[in-house]
DNA sequence: ATTTTTATTGATTGACGGGTCAATAAAAAT
DNA sequence: ATTTTTATTGACCCGTCAATCAATAAAAAT
């Protein structure tokens, strides 16, 4: 009994299928039947739409990816200031939809795809640049050309807190984590005055 | 024709060639039987030895927290000042050793593995909980009760850091990484001035 | 000398998993 | 009415792999 136009709505449900089933297992060791199975089809219909299981990662890749993008995207637009705009994207990089256990599974597991897969490392290179280059954007007026160097190192900040947070923690802390990355801007932001004095 | 006394050596063995293994493929996806052939050995002397694959995961992991900790050490004895042991903590943490691309694989994987295995998790924790008090213990006398949070959130800048050069650059620059973290330490110095002052 | 312990492997088992394919069926196009 | 396109699956093939076991052999202990 088909109906006509699933192919966007299976590739939808397989995508958010691979994602739990990686949160499941904690790894990229699922089956594309266990997918499959969980979107609520047979294997080799996952098969058929996306070819092989690494298509599958991927698109769950971009998919993740593209999520967060919209997220900081959507805290961007209600920031007024510069420092509130580095803020903005501060916060939204520990939302608690990023503090998820499948979403955590997701960036580890693309971490370690990322070694081996090209377009992997591409989508995640694509995701750093942009947002070094969201924060540098909003940190230039601020502290001029510190503002690069200073976006990369709150990048990185971020995404350590974000591991440790993710590994160590119980229950990760949105607010402090986000807390200790701001604490920092505001060390940033104090040092340009030193500076300039 | 049995030697004795091969079970250090066996072990041994194993535990070099799975972390090179790992960093073959990238990935945890390895055979017992693709380490025991790069040791030298059948797989069912492999199992003999370590009971199982986790076992022979463990066993590498604790082998490369203890040479991260044994560089780390090394690199404390010849600092003089307080300031000094801070930046060879986080020069050590950036050693060459450190960016081979088999240990890089290997921190990846691991953080995948402490997810799910317990055993793997808590030597996580143990290690980050050593570099934080290592750092603590330094930056107290000076700048005192804040050494504590500065502690984490430079920690966590070195594991931030780090996963950004080995995934997005070609060839990691280990001056450049240890260069961002001791900036920021920098502005850490200088800040408890301002708030004294 | 024989018994026990340590070292070692080839062969086997049992399970699983990715990918293919032929077959079925409903909708669309002709 | 028939052909084509889209949707869908069960069955299958081929390969892999972790783990086990029985067998072999040398050293140590008795």
């Amino acid at each position: 009994m088909p109906k006509l136009g699933m192919e966007p709505l299976r590739r939808a449900a397989l995508v958010e299928a691979t994602i739990h089933e990686i949160g499941a297992h904690g790894t990229l060791d699922v089956t594309v039947g266990a997918i499959a199975k969980r979107a609520g089809m047979s294997s080799a219909l996952a098969h058929h739409y996306f070819g092989g299981k690494e298509q599958i990662f991927l698109a769950a890749m971009r998919h993740t990816l593209t999520v967060f993008g919209a997220e900081v995207r959507a805290a961007l637009v209600t920031a007024e200031t510069d420092t509130a705009r580095v803020e903005a994207i501060v916060r939204a990089s520990f939302s608690s939809s990023n503090f998820r256990p499948e979403v955590i599974a997701a960036w580890l597991n693309f971490y370690v795809l990322a070694q081996t897969v090209p377009e992997a490392k591409r989508l995640l290179t694509i995701y750093q640049a942009r947002i070094r280059s969201n924060l540098a954007c909003s940190l230039r007026p601020l502290i001029g050309v510190r503002a690069s160097q200073a976006a990369s190192r709150i990048a990185a900040m971020i995404d350590g807190v974000y591991l440790r947070q993710s590994l160590v923690k119980a229950r990760p802390d949105q607010s402090e984590a986000a807390g200790q990355v701001i604490d920092y801007l505001y060390f940033e932001l104090k040092g340009v005055r030193d500076e300039q004095a």
